[in-house]
DNA sequence: ACTTTTTATTAGCCTCCTCTAAATATATCA
DNA sequence: TGATATATTTAGAGGAGGCTAATAAAAAGT
């Protein structure tokens, strides 16, 4: 069994992508000093989890992907769960799910992705792994990259930067909502989009970290 | 925020009674080796959480007896969850709510307790204590030291020894359950009762651990 | 009361994870 | 290319929590 740490070493490292991660950059995602990071680097390369030249980056064996997307799964799969039981206001869900998802065991894995049916998206719209660690293909792309008069669906919401979270989910833009790009500005990278009739500016900021499908969502 | 090790060495001591628990108990009940008992309660009383007199035992300041009640008013909440939500094997309950009991914010223990409606016990019938570590005053006694022919409701079912509990369950032993005390043996202590018409036997090791109570159940 | 057994504590060591300060590689820029 | 800046690693230390072996205290038995 992994400890906690561990854990979120191996899910940082897969979220901030998949081959030669920084170790500053890990260091800022945990929130730890960047010598900690070498440190744990080698101890999971020892391991056999972690592939790493140094000065270089570092990147996941498929052993220590395995592992990280098993984290994600939990981590997916408690924020449905405490979405669907609990009502948490959204932001609250991803702070809750980071904790307790180091603390699921296999049993209570199953029994909640049973409980829930076994969905294929959490609360924000981002794909749960399988109990192996299967991942659909992604066919989506970021609204910041969309095409001019395009319409396109919301598919994915950022799920950590509380603040972000809540300003989309005010103005309605949240996995399911259609937008059509209008316009964008080239000096600042900003999207002017329409709504359903409604007009607004998205930041390129925010508009970096939304997922839309041109087909329907399914 | 204590850590994990410490919350299960505070609930232990609590759990083991109240005045002067013996090294060796915490040990075997924590499955940790004598001499890190030891170090650890001199570490607790270092900051106050527990008082101990060398070779005769610790107990609980009011403070570490506050920390050790919220650790158990988490882990009934929680096994109260789980047991409304998924439907686990009431033997799960307890191994499961063991390791997430660590991993509960105020929040989301306030927003578990809201939805369950803020009940005063768990699912094997023992108190949750209150948000401030409040528990009901004890009017309850053991199954065991009942009167002959005595009517008695069960109030709680211990919610380890997952064995024991499979067969208090198989046998429609849970709370709420009235039963009359038919006989005792002198021998060994066994009890026979009378469960609606069904005779059965009880050793005393399970008569122990059961409580009744001679008012109707609230 | 003296010896033996049981229980607790101390001493010393280990692993995991963290840190700061110092050294080294790499990147950047003139 | 050489100088500076940035990123990374090493060196060394510390706290938390665990272990075993050795010692000391308390309890139990004769």
């Amino acid at each position: 069994m992994d400890s906690i740490a561990v854990e979120n070493y191996l899910k940082s490292i897969w979220q901030l992508g998949s081959n030669d991660v920084a170790t500053l950059d890990i260091a800022q995602h945990l929130n730890v000093a960047p010598a900690s990071v070498t440190k744990m680097i080698q101890r999971l390369t020892e391991r056999g989890l972690v592939n790493h030249i140094p000065y270089r980056g570092a990147s996941l064996t498929s052993e220590g992907e395995r592992r990280a997307l098993s984290v994600v799964r939990r981590h997916r799969l408690l924020e449905a769960f405490l979405a669907q039981t609990l009502d948490l206001g959204s932001e609250q869900l991803h702070d809750e799910a980071e904790r307790l998802e180091h603390a699921l065991s296999n049993d209570l894995e199953k029994a909640i992705a049973d409980y829930l049916g076994n969905p294929q998206r959490d609360p924000h719209g981002h794909p749960i792994p399988g109990p192996n660690g299967e991942l659909p293909v992604d066919t989506e792309s970021l609204l910041s990259e969309c095409h001019l008069n395009q319409y396109v669906t919301i598919t994915q919401v950022p799920d950590r930067n509380s603040e972000m979270l809540t300003w989309l989910e005010h103005n309605e833009l949240f996995p399911g909502t259609q937008v059509k790009l209008v316009s964008k500005n080239s000096f600042d990278g900003g999207l002017t989009i329409d709504l359903g009739g409604k007009i607004m500016q998205i930041a390129e900021s925010v508009a970096k970290l939304v997922y839309v499908s041109s087909e329907d969502a399914t």
